[in-house]
DNA sequence: GGTAGTGTATTAGTCGCATCATACACTTAG
DNA sequence: CTAAGTGTATGATGCGACTAATACACTACC
């Protein structure tokens, strides 16, 4: 597991996203044991403390559920599973529309340099051009 | 004037958005004074500090020129006015396909909820064709 | 010249984050 | 039982970003 961590967010709050994507993308699966806080810890060469803070966010927003001292576990519910991914990309949209709002770009001119940045990466360009 | 700040970013940061925007849209035009520090400071109900650290700011990214103890005024340079809607918009996209990169969105299921999202407000819907 | 208004500089305080070091209670494997 | 591995809790420390308070130097204007 590698995370490549940025200066800008907190590193505790960027292990939390990347679990979350793994959720989302079915990288981890309802009720699957998670990693060890010491040895998350270890792997990611940062402050166990750091690790155990992020376990603790994602117990908060249920993404995760933790009996007395045994390996905390994705949740099994399936709603929040679902409703993973949706935050995701309705969160990202949100922050993207409020930086652009007022800036009078036209929907085309959107569309079109985000195909640009987008496509470049794991786009499946299944539909849209049709 | 007024600035909704919101606790995410720093103030000095998005005052300094609030000025690019301003500037990329023409509301500012090459030349023109800006306010004074501290005058700008009372209007916003915030340090005169944190604005001069704004200035500061804009100041390096040559967005505006100041004489000695004289108004600070908007750059003259036509070629970075003109840049500053480019960066405003080509920043946040970057931004915006950076947090989405991995979550295999189709440009469809994007497209649609983006427009649903940023229709709602100021969208000028002619298309890029005319 | 004196006053008010510029921009500028310096210093101090606050806060969040990450880290380090320990310690505790419990479970599992041997 | 013992030892190693869980999660959890606490306090101290350091660092950097941000904000605040104050003082300084200069200009414009009457």
């Amino acid at each position: 597991m590698i995370i490549q961590f940025n200066t800008r967010a907190p590193v505790y709050i960027q292990v939390v996203d990347h679990f979350k994507k793994k959720m989302a993308l079915g990288e981890l699966q309802a009720g699957e044991e998670m990693p060890s806080r010491r040895e998350l810890a270890t792997e990611l060469k940062i402050n166990p403390n750091t690790v155990q803070k992020a376990f603790k966010e994602m117990e908060e927003q249920q993404l995760i559920t933790t009996e007395r001292n045994r390996p905390s576990r994705v949740t099994t519910d399936e709603h929040v599973l679902k409703r993973i991914r949706t935050e995701l990309v309705d969160e990202a949209i949100a922050v993207f529309v409020e930086s652009i709002q007022e800036l009078d770009v036209t929907m085309d001119e959107l569309v079109d340099k985000i195909k640009r940045q987008y496509g470049e990466g794991n786009l499946n360009d299944r539909s849209t051009g049709s």
